[in-house]
RNA sequence: GCCCCCAUCGACUAGCGGCCCAGGUCACGGCCCUUUCAAGGCCGUAGCGCGGGUUCGAAUCCCGCUGGGGGCACCA
């Protein structure tokens, strides 16, 4: 039998970075198996929807590349079922209606207990059980009566969610039960927490995927580094594709403490995938980041720029910082009088140059330093903040090379002769 | 308060009784390379929460404690 998961975003606002992976280890499994995974939006709390989030968790998930399977559901639409379904208990018994509501009757005695995917047994003693409402005075479902409910109709045969549900686990256990449908295996992968050692949420400090791909990560780094928190494949590897991660992703393997997210490990890594692609995949990527950032530097320009920048920088979103002198002049530097001199030595050297490369620029500017005395690293640094406005910038002489010889001797000017 | 879960370097983790005076990655420190910053190479600092057991032997098993987290809604 080929397993069927379910990914159930409730539509209170954007992915964030904690159930993006929640869904990822849905969607590993899944694929590793060859069975489905479907998406389901928990909507049954109405008064808490906001208009969009539908669009921006599927918009999130398809830049991640976590796709699914057959339509969206959404929990709302199984209200008519669950309400007759929980008239039939009230029928036999197994609910009554308090209020105008129907409230399902629990076991004050015994143990619910489940075999946990990832943490093996859990028991809960009944009596902790409280009546719990399966359907409100209005006539709508609740999560905890919704979810099991059509858990069993989709013929879900995992649950892999936060543990932040084990709690809610014996209830509903207690729900298929009494409708004598299967129970699916439970697994509960451990929560993300934030700095502060509290489980990361929209509101607590969770940023969501927009963000994280406004500042410039890339899908592929943040898949790695998402399925890295709270499992592990062995005891060394690190960096996995997409494919890697469906071949070995294992629930046996997923870890029981949580985790607190370290933004510095995924610059890291999100370095490593950006170092690791081709020069042209690069500077398409940079291309189409800078579009979604509503930049209007020229496309070319910023592919001739990828390759000087492509080892330098771990976010996307360094780009214009780092390299944004290429597009923009930037303001004329203050330097001191032997600065300058540098400056104005590096413009008179640079004049005579006949062929404008980056060589060539290189086999100059190494000869004034050596004419004046100067260590390279003195003689260049002068020149590269006239040049690029910072003292960290890409190779020097790459840059003047596309900089141009007319806006590098402009700058050099401009630069030696400020006060 | 009650219930449940968790507990290895600062962070993510490997470890499922001897292979561990604990391994890998990030971060951090040093050195090398070097036109800055990176990248890369080499080296290093740093950890089994505490107390009892069990065992010839425990990071690994059991109990207690402590600490952290989650849940206890006509929220999801």
């Amino acid at each position: 039998m080929n397993p069927r998961v379910r990914m159930a975003p409730s539509p209170t606002g954007f992915l964030h970075i904690g159930g993006v992976r929640t869904f990822l280890f849905n969607w590993l499994f899944a694929r590793q198996h060859g069975g489905e995974c479907l998406l389901r939006i928990e909507n049954t709390d109405t008064s808490r929807e906001v208009a969009e989030s539908v669009e921006q968790i599927q918009a999130s998930l398809r830049w991640l590349g976590i796709d699914w399977d057959g339509p969206i559901t959404f929990q709302l639409d199984a209200m008519e079922r669950c309400k007759v379904v929980a008239e039939r208990l009230v029928e036999e018994g197994k609910a009554y209606v308090d209020d105008g509501a129907i409230r399902f009757r629990m076991p004050d005695e015994g143990v619910t207990a489940w075999d946990d995917g990832v943490r093996g047994r859990i028991e809960f003693p009944n009596e902790q059980l409280e009546d719990l409402v399966l359907v409100r005075s209005d006539g709508r479902s609740t999560y905890n009566f919704a979810s099991p409910f059509e858990d069993a109709e989709d013929e879900i045969t995992h649950v892999i969610r936060g543990d932040d549900h084990i709690s809610n686990t014996p209830k509903q256990i207690q729900i298929l039960q009494a409708l004598d449908a299967p129970l699916p295996v439970y697994a509960h992968a451990p929560n993300l927490l934030g700095d502060d050692g509290k489980k990361l949420s929209k509101r607590h400090g969770a940023l969501s995927i927009e963000e994280l791909r406004a500042a410039g990560y890339v899908a592929p780094a943040l898949l790695n580094f998402l399925a890295l928190l709270g499992w592990s494949y062995d005891d060394k590897t690190t960096i996995m594709s997409r494919d890697e991660l469906i071949e070995r992703f294992s629930l046996e393997r997923v870890g029981s403490s949580p985790a607190t997210l370290d933004y510095q490990k995924l610059d890291w890594m999100n370095g490593v995938y950006l170092r690791a692609m081709s020069p042209e995949d690069y500077g398409d990527a940079l291309v189409t980041y800078l579009r979604e950032q509503d930049s209007e530097w020229d496309a070319e320009r910023v592919r001739q720029a990828a390759p000087l920048v492509q080892e330098k920088i771990e976010r996307l979103g360094q780009f214009p910082e780092f390299a944004g002198f290429f597009f923009e002049r930037p303001p004329i530097p203050g330097l001191d009088q032997q600065e300058r001199s540098i400056v104005a030595a590096a413009k008179r050297a640079l004049e005579a140059l006949e062929s404008w490369d980056a060589p060539a620029v290189d086999v100059r500017l190494r000869a004034m330093a050596d004419a004046d005395g100067l260590k390279p690293r003195d003689a260049f640094q002068p020149i590269r903040v006239a040049v690029t406005g910072s003292k960290v910038s890409p190779g020097l002489f790459e840059s003047i090379e596309l900089l141009g010889r007319d806006e590098t001797l402009a700058r050099l000017e401009a630069a030696a002769g400020a006060v």
